[in-house]
DNA sequence: ATGTCGGGGTTCCCCCGA
């Protein structure tokens, strides 16, 4: 059976409601994995009118925030709190498939990308090795990782490679760390192995003009799977319209489609 | 330094975070 998940940083679950309503009206996703939330996880609306009544979330007062909807059971397996944060950035839960969905909030970091004059640029490295030691103890088998990463690895996942180098989100002690983590848990980036090449962007700032114009933009939502279940996958694509939608989120929704 | 958003509180503006 073809099973569709989509990941999809929301900028407020209470404020874009009717978003989220469209997208699963007209995408009808299996699982829609959510960020940003911004809500604590008794105040997140019900899509159960939908067909979407299962879910299991983690959420805080006004910051972060992570949800998983399905149209069919799941259950809990693990909310993480890596680095001792204190913050609702994870939420893992396995289908009646057997597959463990995780979803992740990475800490976007601050605006400088040095640790000595920038706490949460440290708390973000420190983050990304906590996820590269879970991994590292136990292999992930049957598994998606999804979610708002905050870091665009590959040259052509930023508007310009050259500018960005010094930004945070796509420094090379950034990039790197990423890539410990993906490779920790044998990770395959479902997206760029569907789309290996060109550029490709989840997120605009709301600050440009014409973000649709301008387009600089970056790869900071993404789509894994464990090695036993990437070859699966295809039909991955970016709604790049949503993030044109009324009163948008700045990240645009992420699909996957995996045949298991 | 700046741009534009969303949430919360010391509210009807200001701050933080992104």
């Amino acid at each position: 059976m073809p099973f569709t998940v989509c990941t999809w940083n929301i900028n407020s679950v209470r404020l874009r409601e009717g978003l989220v309503a469209r997208l699963l009206e007209e995408e009808a996703p299996d699982i829609l994995c959510l960020q940003e939330c911004k809500s604590p996880v008794e105040k997140i609306p019900s899509f159960g009118a939908l067909g979407y009544s299962h879910m299991i979330a983690r959420g805080q007062k006004g910051y972060n925030g992570v949800a998983i909807l399905s149209k069919t059971p799941i259950r809990e397996v693990s909310a993480l709190d890596h680095a001792d944060l204190g913050h609702a950035r994870h939420v893992s839960a396995q289908t009646e498939d057997g597959v463990v969905i995780h979803n992740y909030y990475v800490p976007a970091g601050g605006d400088v990308p040095d640790r000595e004059v920038n706490e949460k640029f440290g708390q973000k490295l420190d983050y990304l090795t906590a996820m590269r030691d879970a991994f590292r103890a136990e292999r992930p088998e049957r598994s998606i990782l999804v979610g708002d990463l905050n870091i665009a690895p590959r040259e052509d996942d930023v508007w310009s490679h050259k500018q960005l180098l010094k930004v945070v989100s796509h420094t090379p002690v950034e990039v790197a760390q990423l890539g410990e983590t993906q490779e920790a848990g044998a990770w395959v980036d479902v997206t760029r192995r569907n789309i290996p090449e060109g550029k490709l962007y989840s997120w605009w700032s709301y600050r440009a003009k014409d973000w649709d114009a301008a387009d600089k933009g970056r790869r900071l939502d993404h789509i894994w799977a464990s090695p036993d279940i990437a070859g699966a996958a295809h039909g991955s694509r970016v709604l790049r319209a949503a993030r044109g939608w009324e009163k948008p989120s700045d990240h645009a929704p992420v699909f996957a489609t995996f045949d298991l």
